[in-house]
DNA sequence: TCTACTGTTATGTTTATAATATAACAGTAG
DNA sequence: CTACTGTTATATTATAAACATAACAGTAGA
């Protein structure tokens, strides 16, 4: 797995690790029931605490997206299209948050939004 | 001016304050050269501290929508606000681009889209 | 069973950021 | 001079992120 961490982000660690780690299983580089590094082992590849890497583990498994025994390790939960599409949905949703907020403060009118939404949905051919 | 700041928010207050205040500006509630509240009164009105106030007028005028002159007070700086609605523009249009690369990659069917969008931007009441 | 892996939990520390309070200092204008 | 402006310095509190260390607990193979 590929995975860069920036410790100077103004993304936390751990979240940088987290999506790190979806991305890797939206792509399929990690297949179901695939084991993940164990948290000690991935915490020295990347320089990092053990805490910070079982952090992103659990939110992971909070998510739905692994699944940890102990003892054992983490392995990729079996896919749920679904979960993953709601994912999508949601960095989805969360541009189109950051579009309003800023189409707020600038007062840009919707319809100058609406035109450019169409022009880049359009270019499809 | 009607500034809303919620201190539970994830927003720092000082943020939540330059962005009430850049919308006063880009809407002309507030025009070039009105003066600005005092740190000290806008601070008692909100009942936060003025160094929280000063903060978000230092970083406005850092970005050049207000003048301060000590003494005297901050004052809406002369309009250049075309040049900054293009850049929020082309700023909304790279978010677009991202949508689009997102929906194409996970198969997302544009109405969806359209409804978030939809969601989002009519929640202004 | 022993051992070497897994994950888990507890405690404490460091660092950075946000926000606060208080006090003193400095410029402006009536 | 006075009453406003903003500015600066210092200290404190709260919180989140990340870390270090140590001890505990489950799993599986030799």
């Amino acid at each position: 797995m590929n995975i860069i961490i920036s410790n100077n982000s103004s993304i936390p660690i751990y979240e940088q690790l987290e999506n790190a780690i979806k991305e890797a299983i939206f792509s399929n580089e990690l297949k179901e029931e695939d084991m993940l590094p164990s948290v000690r082992n991935l915490a020295n590849d990347l320089k990092i605490s053990f805490l910070t890497v079982k952090k992103a583990y659990d939110e992971l498994e909070q998510e739905g997206f692994i699944k940890t025994v102990q003892g054992k390790g983490s392995f990729v939960a079996p896919k749920n299209l679904e979960l993953i599409k709601e994912e999508k949905l949601k960095e989805i949703q969360d541009y189109i948050e950051k579009i309003y907020d800023i189409s707020k403060i600038s007062n840009i009118p919707k319809e100058e939004i609406k035109e450019l939404f169409k022009i880049i949905f359009e270019e499809e051919i």
